[in-house]
DNA sequence: GTTCGTACTTAGCATTGGCTGG
DNA sequence: CCAGCCAATGCTAAGTACGAAC
């Protein structure tokens, strides 16, 4: 094969680790061929020297070498960034995210180890099989991947289809078929343009504003005595209530609570934006911005004094500040996930250790010194029970409290926090997403972060700064404080900001989901993958070609738009990975993500975005099968990047060439809405199946997409006991029914004839050892029923100042069971079930039986239902992804009311899709 | 081009609170 | 009517993206 040298002189993309030759010879690309037709029947020779990746040994292999940075450039100079821990916890420590992935050359790569292996998280994607998915189609041993691979073919093919009737009616500009304004212009409206984000806005402004240096944990210096505006001339309002200001206020969308219909009605007339015309500019978000600031958390409260932490089995005095640190360990000790992991440990012990020695070490009660030096969980020498227990104990009694006394607390909350929870966007009232500052704790990242346990401190008014309308009132800061910064930036859509420690990280208060500003961007979003239509053919048709491409970097990038449109993998930006958990996307995939198996299956395995575990096999076209071979080609090995000369930047760049405004993140909005729109279309509802029916066909769909989209949730601790106890009800439903028929027989013995055998015959899955031993459960059942009952009287009694039923009575009353249990025996004995309730008829019975059966396959439904979601979770899509009138269709067409589908904060999310599609039924994606 | 700084979307798990069925 | 359960909501971490600065 042609040796391509591993370091080209050619500038790369990215260049850790191996790099691929620039340009592909012909030569290579027969050469490539020639080891694939070789094909054994193993996994092939090529590349894959290490042995397959696939998961689990060699995930287990790095263990907890914790702390220690899982790979260091041991090469060059000290420059990078040697992780000592002790630095990191240092204020002056530079912030870490400053050395995103090393761009140096790792040379020598001697280098033994390759990349420790994540440990993840690892969830197992739901095989295709055992996700109950219905028919996704007709073979049912393919794998996942396949299979939904083969449903999207068909699906692509119908978008080739499309994109060219798009075009088509494009070109004769307006095909106005009567629709509501929005949904037909939207594809070359304002709306949908470009979405380049202006600058920032009044860019040295804002930058100056908030100087906030990402690596400088800087002491932050110099807050602004030039933030020109905070000395506003009135003060005045904050304090106010939501409507605060009325001042000037446009106050044509005001209208303050006058003549809204009915009680209860908020006091606003809502804005219909999607009926309104379309924003010229869109990249100014608001021109008035009004608001009460943010929500601080409650400041510490100092344990009492008889609850301390304790060293080497003595209690311990801590300064306040230590304090608090001490409680956020001691007050997750139930949270043996985070307590117990050593990296978790680590980064806490450290800071902690950090904050005593700050605030002058700790003491014992004579007041000597204490030192802590070891944290020592098995024999624990830092001993945080007590103050774990304290919390266990208020919290309890907490929840214990009488329900009048926490409504009343949550009462006066709430009235306290109102101010805040909305605020006046261009006169209108808007509700904030979480106005809230985020409470200290201990930072718990996902995955294997490095960084989890670190404290996550206390975020101060002087670290937050403010985003508002020029003319509106700044909010005062809590007493004796000061903003970091305000200003005024309306290409900006946040009113709050800070930079948080750990990762120096921004965080936003930002509108809530429901608002127009949310609304409008969530519009968009689909609009721009409604166009994505338009060119997909030509894209697929374009990326196609380039799989063949000479240029490795075309190819490569070919290969990567291959893989996003089929798989709907993530971008895969590139990523600190001294920093934070090693995940990778597309871009970002590296050689032992990838493993081949010839003649044409991949198989991906890797960690995606919040470290959920990505599997899957897929057959793919040859030539991407051929392409992914040669990007792992010798001398690449394990840790090098498989896309080494492309990046998401240059990606997008090319992606924006067919349109303005696509990204890679687009494919899977449109993959996902064009799955959903496609399965959906397929259903032919008929419209005598039961409402639940159809929700479920429904929740199918989302459920395909949500596989798609590799949105996943651990299967909680109970799901197995939980299934078998809906199982065990529906079956004990089952044996009711067929006592019920059996009823029958006995007050009408000819109906036996009349219905045919079948009809009384016992379900397949019920046995008679099954019976029998429900039959105990149930007398059983009853018996603790009628004990309870019979305490709780005495109770009663008790408290009346009664005497207690006596003992006999007890007696008596469990003669039922005794009684149920005779019962049954004697209808096992007889075969025959007497009937029971006060003048039973066959109609009545019939009736109960029918009643049983709808309950039964309700039920059914419902364990179908929730075994498939079992590791599926469906909401992530139905939030994100899935083009919401694509829902408001479904439900119109099916006659099911949209609150079966979306929830409450879900139909305020997307009002503007049930608003503008309302109940015409032939809107499309 | 690469890196940095920023802002906004997407994500899963924890917590809450409303409902159901015993 | 109440407990126990689950869906809905809350929280915040972790992605993507892109202009500006180097």
């Amino acid at each position: 094969m042609a040796s391509d040298s591993s370091d080209d002189d050619v500038p790369l993309a990215r260049t850790n680790g191996h790099a691929s030759a620039p340009r592909i010879s012909k030569a290579d690309d027969r050469a490539m061929d020639k080891s694939m037709s070789k094909a054994r029947p193993g996994p092939t020779g090529v590349s894959i020297r290490n042995g397959p990746v696939r998961s689990d040994d060699a995930m287990d292999m790095d263990s907890p070498a914790k702390g220690a940075p899982k790979r260091k450039p041991r090469s060059s100079l000290g420059q990078s960034v040697y992780y000592k821990d002790d630095s990191d916890s240092d204020e002056g420590a530079p912030m870490a995210k400053r050395q995103k992935a090393r761009h140096q050359k790792v040379e020598s790569d001697s280098d033994n180890e390759p990349i420790a292996k994540k440990k993840q998280n690892g969830k197992l994607p739901p095989s295709i099989k055992d996700t109950n998915l219905g028919d996704l189609s007709d073979d049912d041993d393919e794998p996942l991947g396949t299979k939904l691979a083969q449903k999207k073919a068909s699906i692509e093919k119908a978008a080739a289809k499309e994109a060219r009737a798009a075009r088509a009616s494009d070109a004769k500009a307006k095909k106005a078929t009567s629709k509501k304004a929005i949904k037909e212009e939207s594809d070359d409206e304002p709306l949908a343009k470009p979405k380049k984000r202006q600058s920032n806005g009044s860019a040295a402004l804002a930058k100056k504003a908030n100087g906030v240096k990402k690596a400088s944990t800087k002491k932050e210096p110099e807050s602004d005595s030039d933030a020109p505006i905070a000395t506003k001339a009135k003060r005045a309002a904050p304090a106010a209530k939501g409507k605060a200001a009325t001042a000037k206020k446009p106050a044509k969308f005001v209208k303050e609570e006058s003549k809204e219909n009915g009680e209860g009605e908020e006091d606003e007339e809502e804005f219909r934006w999607w009926d309104a015309p379309k924003k010229e500019d869109d990249s100014i978000k608001w021109t008035t911005l009004e608001h009460n600031g943010v929500i601080f958390p409650p400041p510490y409260e100092r344990l009492p004094k008889s609850v301390k932490l304790y060293y080497d089995g003595k209690p311990v005095e801590l300064e306040e500040e230590v304090e608090e640190v001490a409680t956020f360990f001691g007050s997750m000790l139930h949270s043996t996930q985070n307590v117990e992991n050593p990296t978790f440990q680590k980064n806490f012990f450290n800071d902690f250790k950090d904050v005593l020695k700050k605030t002058g070490g700790a003491k014992d009660r004579a007041g000597n010194k204490i030192e802590i030096k070891d944290f020592d969980k098995d024999f624990p020498k830092l001993d945080f029970t007590k103050i774990y227990e304290h919390y266990k104990t208020i919290g309890d009694a907490k929840k214990a409290r009488p329900a009048a006394e926490k409504k009343a607390e949550k009462a006066a909350r709430d009235l306290v926090e109102a101010p805040f929870l909305f605020c006046k966007w261009d006169g209108r009232k808007e509700k904030i997403g979480n106005p809230r500052v985020e409470p200290p704790g201990l930072f718990r990242g996902r995955g294997e972060h490095p960084k989890t346990g670190t404290v996550k401190k206390r975020v101060l008014p002087e670290q937050v700064t403010i985003n508002i309308g020029k003319d509106a009132p700044v909010p005062a800061p809590p007493k004796g404080h000061k903003w970091k910064a305000v200003q005024h930036d309306n290409k900006a859509t946040w009113l709050a900001m800070w930079q948080e420690n750990v990762n120096g990280n921004y965080k936003y208060i930002m509108l809530a989901a429901n608002s127009a500003v949310k609304g409008q961007a969530d519009f968009k979003k689909f609009e721009k993958a409604r166009e994505l239509k338009k060119h997909i053919d030509r894209i697929r048709a374009d990326y196609t070609k380039e799989l063949r491409s000479e240029i490795m970097a075309d190819r490569q990038r070919a290969t990567a738009m291959y893989l996003i449109d089929e798989f709907a993998l993530r971008a895969g930006n590139e990523k600190d990975t001294d920093n934070e958990a090693e995940t990778v996307g597309c871009c970002s995939l590296k050689f032992e993500h990838v493993t081949l198996e010839d003649p044409d299956k991949v198989i991906f395995d890797f960690l995606g975005k919040d470290s959920i575990r990505f599997y899957n096999e897929f057959k793919v076209d040859r030539q991407v099968f051929k392409n992914l071979k040669m990007f792992k080609k010798a001398p690449k090995e394990e840790g090098d990047d498989i896309f080494d000369r492309l990046t998401t930047t240059q990606l997008n760049k090319h992606l924006s060439s067919y349109m303005t405004g696509l990204t890679a993140k687009v494919f899977r909005t449109y993959n996902a809405s064009w799955t959903m729109s496609s399965l959906l279309q397929e259903l032919k509802i008929d419209q005598n199946i039961p409402v639940a029916e159809k929700i479920k066909l429904y929740n199918d769909c989302n459920r395909k997409v949500a596989i798609l989209c590799n949105h996943k949730r651990t299967v909680g601790a109970g799901h197995e006991a939980q299934m078998e106890k809906l199982g065990d009800r529906i079956k004990g439903m089952k044996y009711q029914k067929w006592r019920t028929k059996m009823m029958i027989l006995d007050v009408d013995s000819k109906q036996k004839k009349r219905k045919g055998a079948e009809y009384f015959e016992l379900d397949s899955d019920l046995d008679e050892e099954w019976i029998l031993q429900h039959q105990q459960f149930l007398v059983e059942e009853l018996r603790t029923k009628i004990t309870k009952k019979f305490e709780k009287d005495n109770e009663k009694r008790e408290a009346d100042g009664e005497k207690p039923f006596p003992e006999k009575e007890l007696a008596e009353r469990l003669k039922a069971a005794k009684e149920l249990e005779a019962k049954y025996k004697k209808e096992n004995k007889t075969k025959k079930v007497e009937a029971e309730g006060k003048g039973p008829t066959v109609e009545k019975l019939e009736g109960q039986a029918e009643k049983l059966d709808e309950r039964i396959r309700n039920l059914e439904l419902q364990s179908a239902d929730r075994e498939g979601n079992k590791e599926v979770a469906l909401g992530t899509s139905k939030i994100n992804y899935i083009d919401p009138r694509l829902t408001v269709v479904f439900a119109a067409k099916a006659k099911v009311p949209i609150e079966k589908f979306f929830s409450k904060t879900l139909r305020d999310k997307f009002k503007w899709a049930i608003e503008s599609v309302g109940d015409d039924e032939s809107w499309e994606f």
